[in-house]
Order: C-alpha cells, then sequence, then structure tokens
DNA sequence: GTCTATATCACGATAGAC
DNA sequence: GTCTATCGTGATATAGAC
C-alpha cells in the first residue's frame, strides 16, 4: 500500500558509500521539507545541509518529489505499525496507554518527519493521493473496529470510533507540530523529555476516562 | 499584542474599489498559502486566483510578507476572542461545550485560514517570532488559570493546565487542518456539516468527562 | 563516484505607459 | 487606478570533465 507510492524508488543494493549519503541527505531532506514544505524547499538548501554538493543529491535520487516521498514513507511506516498493534483482545486501558505512548515517543524522535506530513495534509495531500485510496478507509475500518468491541462488551461507551482515533492522532502529533506554540505558552525554548512525559501522562488519563472506561 | 505584527499595514481609509480588492485578494492569498506555504506560495498563482494583474496584487499590498501577515491575524485573533470568552465563573461543562463548538465552527468556516497558521507554526514560525514572545506567555497562563480555579473548587480533576488548552486546540483545529485524511478515513470527498456535529459532540462528551466533571 | 559549469525557466518586484 | 513589459535573481535539472 504504501510501497506503491513510493515504488520509483532505486532498490539498487548499494555499496557503504551509497547507503551513508542517502541517509544523510534525507535526514537533510527533513528538515529542509519540514521548514519550507515540497514547493518552498530547495535542492540546494538540501544540499547545504547535508554537506554535499548539489549535483550529488540527483545523483542519488532523481528528482525532489522522489525525495520528499522517500521521507513522507518513512514516518507513515512508523504509524501505521503503530496502530497495528492495537488489540481488541487486551484491556482498553493498557492498550490505549501503549498506543498513547508509542505516538508521543514519534512526536519526541521524529517531530521533522511528523511536520512533513501534516504539511502535505495540510496542502491537500496532492502527492499522496494513491495513499488516500479505498483501501485506505478500509484499513481505517477495520482499525475502529476495535473500538466498536471495546463498546459492545461494555468496556467503554459507545462514542463513534473514527472520532476517537482522530482524537488520538490530533492530541498526540500536536506535540510535534505545533511545538514552537506550546514551547512558548510554557515558557521555554523547546520541551523537554518530562515534558513529553507530563502530556502524555494527561492525554492518557484524560482520553481512557473520556470514553467511558471504569478502572 | 497582534498589531505589532501587523503595524506596516495600509491603513488608509480606502475607496470602495479598495476595500473589495483587497478582500478578494486575501482570499485568494489565503487559499495560496494554505495550499503552498509561504515560501512556495506565488503572486501570480493569488493574482489568477483573484482574477487580478500579477501587478494589482503589489498595488494593494507592498509585498508578499504583509499579504501572508494580514491572514495571519485574522484567524489569530478569531481563536484568541473565543479563548477570552472563557469564563472561570461559568460551569465547566457549560463553558467548554461552548468553547469547542465555537473552535469547531472556525474549523468548518474558516478551513484555510487554519491551515495557513498550522503551516506557520509546523515552519517554526519564523515570521512570528514577536508574536510568541513572553507577553504571550503570560496570556496563556492567564488562560490556564480558569481550570486551576475549577480544580480548587473540585468542580474538575487536579490537571495541568496548559495540556487542557493543548488538547482543546489540537483536537478542534486537527478537522480544518487534517480534513483530506479524515475524510479520506470515512470514504468522503469532503466533510459534511453534519460530520462537524458529530465530532463536536464527540469531543465535547469525551473532554468533559476526561478531565473529571461530574455532571 | 564526484564535482563544475550551465541550460532553461519561474520567481518577486518595479518602472512607466495608459 | 490599471496593465504591460522587463529586470535581476535563484530555482531544478543535466551534461560532461575528472
Amino acid at each position: 500500500m504504501l510501497m506503491e507510492i513510493g515504488s520509483h524508488r532505486s532498490d539498487k543494493p548499494g555499496g557503504r558509500i551509497r547507503q551513508k549519503n542517502e541517509q544523510i541527505i534525507i535526514a537533510a531532506a527533513e528538515a529542509e521539507f519540514a521548514a519550507n514544505g515540497f514547493k518552498g524547499a530547495t535542492m540546494n538548501n538540501i544540499a547545504v545541509k547535508a554537506g554535499l554538493p548539489k549535483s550529488n543529491i540527483h545523483y542519488y535520487f532523481k528528482n525532489k518529489l522522489q525525495l520528499y516521498i522517500e521521507v513522507l514513507i518513512n514516518i507513515i511506516d512508523l504509524w501505521d505499525n503503530a496502530l497495528n498493534e492495537l488489540d481488541a483482545d487486551s484491556e482498553p486501558a493498557a492498550a490505549l496507554r501503549e498506543y498513547i505512548a508509542a505516538k508521543m515517543r514519534f512526536s519526541r524522535e521524529y517531530p521533522l518527519a511528523s511536520r512533513v506530513f501534516a504539511k502535505e495534509i495540510l496542502s491537500g495531500a496532492p502527492r499522496m493521493k494513491q495513499y488516500f485510496s479505498d483501501e485506505y478507509r478500509e484499513w481505517f475500518q477495520r482499525k475502529t473496529e476495535v473500538f466498536s468491541k471495546w463498546a459492545q462488551q461494555g468496556k467503554i461507551d459507545d462514542i463513534e470510533p473514527a472520532h476517537i482515533v482522530f482524537l488520538l492522532w490530533s492530541s498526540t502529533q500536536h506535540y510535534a507540530d505545533f511545538e514552537v506554540q506550546i514551547a512558548a505558552a510554557l515558557g521555554k525554548k523547546s520541551l523537554s523529555k518530562k515534558d513529553f512525559e507530563e502530556a502524555t501522562e494527561v492525554l492518557t488519563k484524560v482520553i481512557i476516562r473520556g470514553i467511558g472506561y471504569q478502572g
């Protein structure tokens, strides 16, 4: 599903030099795309951040779009795998605690990738049209069934499951995407590990209780 | 506080033609900035969307930055006024219900402006540095006191108020900013009024109960 | 595998005719 | 108040020497 969108990527085995340089370039691209978006990003800025001549970027990646897709795939894979672990057989409290913690860990560890994704969606996702297909809808619906089952078992309230998932996504990604505003509100330069732990604690508590789970 | 950042704006009285054209241009700029971000946006695209020659944009607005700031000010004013209405003397349930409804109404009525703001924050807010000053921090802290008072009165749980505010912001703005993803997940082209009402209902219920308010 | 040089085009902004 | 023409800059991408 994700591979389709990135199917043009070079699957060459690649020597150690290639692998290392590609990783350096992707990290640089992540920062540039996060700061300036797809259209605003320049290959030159990426090259400078990577510490490589501009032409080398074109040597390793066909064009700006391919580089961009590469960055997007990384974060989507991460998020999807975390959601796939949500299991209807687990207790809601434990399962949600773990999922929220995982999403918050991503927000802390990969904020740049999260921001690139967010900007793409904000733009109307013109470069991810295939990803948001019927297949996506079906995958999403399977995921929401976890909450439906919990509701049927009387473990949580009967709330439209889709909106619970959106709440989980929005509240956790916010700490990566809006970090500048949050830090300013708290009077800090940037968020510490402790800030993230506090936020995780609050979100876990509020959401688990909010959906009607009775400890 | 907001005016400072936009102090270079032309406060000329302006005839009817000017006022009308300025509004058309701002609406076009909103769409262009939402789609492509500040760096990615082009004055030409704005002109085409506005149905005016490119030079006219420069006639009414000094440059791209001024036009951008204008768009930002609109949405920030809207949001700030809504938050300023949150009153510690009200009952938590009624006050929060109203605030969430207002924020969701903005998400539905002004999604483009919300996205321009979101992209600016995602970029690290380089064009809003003055806005996120000590003054902002103080304003934010005053707003959080509403929740502290409610907690002191035993009306809600003793939860770090800042994170409650972040939750309110993230969960409501998500429906404007990530509309494409949400619509795809729900198998729709775009979100209807009913979708927004359902979401508002869920958020209101989950958050009010989540912070420990006992009806 | 790496870099220089350059072709080609689109950008923001302005000058100046109407 | 409106439009055309254009300047100067910086963008993606590639060709080809090393």
